[in-house]
DNA sequence: TAAACATATGAATGATTGTTCATATGATAA
DNA sequence: TTATCATATGAACAATCATTCATATGTTTA
């Protein structure tokens, strides 16, 4: 932590300090943009649904299509996204492709959400 | 985990345990859409950076818009957002507003994020 | 009081995105 | 091969959203 200063926003007299900090713990620009990215998968309430039931069971698409209520086409747009961010990876048997997480941030990350979210009044 | 089983997708016999899990494990509707809606606020480059200064320091609205080198109406938005989520909490000291993290949950979701990425290939 | 400063906010706009529809790819069965 | 089933995908459309611009609110100083 810096110290609290009073004087501020006279346009030359930014802190020093702060700048410092945002030079030296900013993370690069492409991990800040892929962080965000990652976070966008998350934020669709359709891909949270899928995930929650990949965290019981690996499915099939149209399993899942079914057991959400949704168009094929519609969950299968979704998984392309989860999967091109990593959060789930599939295998093939026969005609079915089965879906599964791929690995277990997604729960970590989900689940410090929900506290988050039951902590709110 | 259920037992894997062949046959799917014939329309009628969408497995029972599947449709039971649903049921049984899924989140509410309501709690589904916050969780989605807490997401989004990190899917987004500026308020993540917003953040990363936010986890060294509290810092007033203007002095963020000098350091990120944005506009004081785009941060202002922007912490709006941050603050109706409450990942941000505010105090008013003379014409100045300070920002700060408003809990813990941040810096745990942010560091899982950033987990995921780097383990990614 | 009026002027200056810090922040907030409503409207407009361009960009992004989730779903649908139609169709393509890939695998199995006949 | 041909037909069928399961999944993937490109284009289009509607909805969402981040930023900008102009202006409003709230605080301090003169």
């Amino acid at each position: 932590m810096i110290e609290k200063t009073i004087e501020t926003c006279d346009g030359e007299e930014i802190h020093e300090e702060l700048l410092n900090i945002v030079r030296e713990k900013m993370p690069e620009e492409t991990e800040l943009y892929d962080l965000a990215e990652l976070f966008k998968v998350f934020g669709d309430s359709t891909r949270i649904r899928i995930l929650f039931v990949l965290f019981e069971t690996e499915v099939c698409v149209c399993d899942l299509a079914q057991a959400l209520s949704m168009t094929q086409s519609a969950i299968s747009h979704q998984l392309k996204i989860l999967k091109q961010n990593k959060l789930v990876k599939s295998r093939r048997e026969g005609k079915s492709i089965f879906y599964s997480l791929a690995d277990d941030h997604v729960r970590t990350i989900i689940a410090q959400g929900r506290e988050h979210i039951e902590e709110e009044g």
